[in-house]
RNA sequence: GCGGUUGUAGCUCAGCUGGUUAGAGUAUCGGCCUGUCACGCCGAGGGUCGCGGGUUCGAGUCCCGUCAACCGCGCCA
C-alpha cells in the first residue's frame, strides 16, 4: 500500500464498504464522546468522517490528536446507518473505523481556526497565511484563480496567440509608476529595474514578426496600495497584435473576457454588448473613467438653469472661466434627511457641499422643496425637473465649479447615492469600453504637460494632430471597465519614429532623451516596424470580481499588507553587510 | 505625506454618564460521556485593557502624544 494514502478524503462512498483503506489529511474537527470518538479528516478534495472506539488498538493515540494535526490513518470503510448519513460531505454515506494512526505533523495552539467561518484580523491572517489558505474560502478562491488562468490560456491559444516569456530584470523606464530597482553587482552604482509591464518587450516582439503575443505576466510597481490594488507585484494578461486597428483588438479580446466571465461568473448576467464611451462623456455622466454601469444614475450639465439666477453662489461661480453646474439625479431620494446625509458626504469628501432640490406632492401638485428651489424660482426648478426626468419623491444634487475640482467627488457621490437608494443591480457584470483618452494632461501644480495614459500610443489624426494644442489630442487608447473597476487598458501603438519623437517632445522629452531611454525600441522602429496594438487585463481583478471579493488580497496567495510588507516572510528585511559590500551600496539613514 | 475607523484573554468580542475582584464565546488543560457531524455536561488556568504621559480620591472608559492594522486621498505611463 502507498505510504500515505489509498484514497483522498472525498473518494470514499458506499461502493467502498468493507475495504481497507489508508487516508492522510488534517484533523478538521474532533468530537470526543469518551467511548466513541469522531474526527473529520480533511484534505484538498474533501472530508471523511473517521472514528475509533475502545476496541481500536490505537484508541489512546487517536484520543490525543487535535485540530489541524496532519495524520495518516488506516481503517475499514463501513456503511453508515441510513439515519446517520451526512448529506453535507461527498463521503457522507460511509465512515472509516481507525485501526492504525501515524502523526505526520502535530500542531501548536492555533492563532486562527481553519474550522468555521470566524473572521480574523488581516494581520493575523497574513502572518499565518498557510493556515488561512487551508480555509474553505481561500481554497475556493485560489482554485478559481488557477482555473481562470488556465481558461484564459486555452482561449488565447485557440485564437492562435503564442505565449512568450519576457525578462524580469530589465532597465528602468522614466514614465509611469515608481520602479523597483535592482542593484547591479557587476556594474557598481548601476541598477536594473523590475518591469512595470512587458510593454516594450511585447512591442519588440511585434517588430520581430511574432504577430500575436500573450503572456500571464508579472508586473512590478512601487505604488501605495488600495483595496483593489496589490502593492509590489500583480499579474496581467498581456496581449499584443500586429496589423490591427482599435476595433480589431476589441473584437479579439471581448470574447476572451466575456467567455471567462460566463464560464466562472455563476448566476450573474454577463453583458454581451459592450458600449463604447468616450473618456470625456464618461467624466460628465459618471465623474470617473471607470464607471460602474450597474448603477443607472447619469449626471447632466445643468448650467443654463442657474445662469443669472437668484442663487447667488452658483451664478457667481458660473461667471468663472470653464465653470459648470452638474446635477446628479436621485430617483426616490426625495427626503430632507437623505439629502442632508448626501450633502454631509460631499463635505466629508472635501467639497463645500452639494445643493439639492427634492420634489413632493402637495395637494396633488408637484412642489419643489429645499433652499435652492426657493432661490431660483419655480420656472427654473421645473425646467431642471423636466431635464432630469424626475418627479414626486425624487431629488437632485448640484455641484458647481470647474469640473476638475468636483468631478471625482461627484463620481463617488453618484456611487453612494446609487447604493443608498438600492438602484444598483448586483447580479450583473457590466462592461464598457472607455475610448478616446486624451494623450496629454496638464499637471495642476507644475502646469507642465505630460502623458496622461500611455506614452507609446498613437495619437488620433497622426503627426498633424500634434501641431495644435496638446491637451486636445486624443489617443487610440482604451480601457475596459467592469462594475467600477478598470479591468483592462490598452492602445494602438505609435510605431512611426517621427511621430513618437514629436509626441515625446510635447511632453518635454527631447529626441536625445528618447533615444537614450528607449534606445532598443527607437532602433527597432527604424527597421520596418509593423502597425500594432494590444492591451493588458488585470488577472487579480478579474478573479476578484468572479470570486465576489472586494479586496484583492483575497485572491492572492501570499499578498503584502498595506505597508508593502510580507508578514509571513518578514520582507523587506535588512541586508547583510557582505551583501551591501558586494553591491557597492551603503545605506544612508534619513535625517528627518 | 494627509484624513477616517479600529486596538480589551491564544482567537472573536462585550464592557453604559469614570466607581467593588475587567466579563462572555471559542481555543487550551483536567474530569464525565458509545452515534456525533458547530456533540453535550462539570471544572481550571489564561489579561502590561496597543504603548507613554496627563486630569481625577479613583481611568479599559476622559484629554494629549505615540505605535500598529485596515479603508480612503495624494500616487497609480
Amino acid at each position: 500500500m502507498h505510504a500515505f494514502r489509498s484514497h483522498t478524503c472525498s473518494d470514499l462512498n458506499s461502493a467502498n464498504a468493507g475495504a481497507s483503506v489508508r487516508l492522510s489529511g488534517w484533523v478538521h474537527r474532533v468530537r470526543d464522546h469518551g467511548g466513541l470518538l469522531f474526527i473529520d479528516l480533511r484534505d484538498h478534495y474533501g472530508m471523511t468522517q473517521i472514528l475509533a472506539d475502545p476496541d481500536s488498538p490505537v484508541f489512546s493515540k487517536v484520543e490525543k490528536v487535535k485540530s489541524e494535526w496532519c495524520i495518516r490513518i488506516d481503517g475499514v470503510v463501513k456503511l453508515r446507518d441510513a439515519t446517520l448519513v451526512n448529506e453535507k460531505i461527498s463521503s457522507g454515506q460511509v465512515e472509516v473505523f481507525i485501526s492504525d494512526i501515524e502523526v505526520l505533523g502535530a500542531a501548536d495552539e492555533l492563532p486562527l481556526m481553519v474550522f468555521g467561518d470566524q473572521e480574523y484580523p488581516e494581520e493575523t491572517r497574513l502572518k499565518y497565511r498557510f493556515l488561512d489558505l487551508r480555509r474553505e474560502k481561500l481554497q475556493k478562491n485560489m482554485k478559481l484563480r488557477s482555473d481562470v488562468v488556465a481558461s484564459i490560456r486555452k482561449r488565447m491559444w485557440a485564437l492562435e496567440f503564442r505565449e512568450f516569456q519576457t525578462p524580469i530584470i530589465t532597465a528602468s523606464s522614466p514614465e509611469g509608476a515608481r520602479d523597483f530597482l535592482v542593484p547591479s553587482r557587476l556594474h557598481p552604482g548601476k541598477f536594473y529595474a523590475l518591469p512595470q509591464a512587458p510593454q516594450q518587450f511585447k512591442q519588440l516582439l511585434m517588430v520581430s514578426g511574432f504577430d500575436k503575443y500573450f503572456q500571464i505576466a508579472p508586473c512590478f510597481r512601487d505604488e501605495d496600495p488600495r483595496a483593489d490594488r496589490s502593492p509590489t507585484d500583480f499579474y496581467q494578461l498581456d496581449v499584443e497584435m500586429s496589423f490591427v486597428e482599435q476595433e480589431d483588438v476589441f473584437r479579439t479580446i471581448q470574447p476572451v473576457i466575456q467567455g471567462v466571465f460566463e464560464e466562472f461568473g455563476g448566476e450573474k448576467v454577463v453583458d454581451t454588448s459592450w458600449e463604447k464611451i468616450p473618456y470625456k462623456t464618461s467624466m460628465i455622466l459618471y465623474g470617473t473613467d471607470k464607471p460602474d454601469l450597474r448603477n443607472p444614475l447619469r449626471m447632466q450639465i445643468v448650467s443654463e438653469h442657474f445662469q443669472d439666477s437668484g442663487f447667488e453662489i452658483f451664478s457667481k461661480i458660473l461667471k468663472q472661466e470653464g465653470a459648470e453646474i452638474r446635477a446628479i439625479p436621485a430617483p426616490s431620494g426625495g427626503s430632507r434627511k437623505f439629502c442632508d446625509r448626501m450633502n454631509a458626504f460631499a463635505q466629508k469628501e472635501g467639497l463645500p457641499g452639494m445643493g439639492y432640490i427634492f420634489w413632493r406632492d402637495v395637494e396633488g401638485v408637484v412642489e419643489a422643496a429645499g433652499p435652492l428651489a426657493k432661490n431660483i424660482g419655480a420656472e427654473r426648478t421645473e425646467a431642471i425637473r423636466i431635464q432630469l426626468n424626475l418627479g414626486v419623491g425624487d431629488a437632485a444634487f448640484f455641484l458647481a465649479g470647474k469640473p476638475t475640482s468636483f468631478e471625482a467627488v461627484a463620481g463617488r457621490a453618484r456611487v453612494t447615492i446609487g447604493n443608498e437608494l438600492n438602484l444598483v443591480d448586483n447580479n450583473r457584470f457590466a462592461f464598457a469600453w472607455i475610448v478616446d483618452f486624451p494623450m496629454y494632461e496638464k499637471d495642476t501644480e507644475t502646469r507642465k504637460v505630460d502623458f496622461s495614459h500611455n506614452p507609446f500610443s498613437m495619437p488620433q489624426g497622426g503627426i498633424q494632430a500634434l501641431d495644435g494644442d496638446p491637451l486636445e489630442v486624443l489617443g487610440y487608447q482604451y480601457d475596459l471597465t467592469c462594475n467600477g473597476y478598470e479591468l483592462l487598458s490598452g492602445a494602438i501603438r505609435n510605431h512611426k519614429l517621427e511621430i513618437m519623437i514629436k509626441a515625446f517632445e510635447l511632453a518635454g522629452y527631447g529626441e536625445d532623451e528618447v533615444r537614450k531611454r528607449f534606445g532598443g525600441m527607437v532602433n527597432a522602429f527604424s527597421y520596418g516596424a509593423p502597425p500594432h496594438g494590444g492591451c493588458a487585463a488585470g488577472i487579480d481583478r478579474i478573479v476578484m470580481l468572479l470570486a465576489d471579493e472586494s479586496n484583492i488580497r483575497e485572491v492572492i496567495l501570499f499578498p503584502m499588507n498595506q505597508r508593502a510588507e510580507d508578514l509571513m516572510m518578514s520582507a523587506p528585511s535588512d541586508p547583510t553587510s557582505d551583501q551591501l559590500m558586494d553591491l557597492s551600496l551603503r545605506v544612508v539613514k534619513k535625517s528627518s
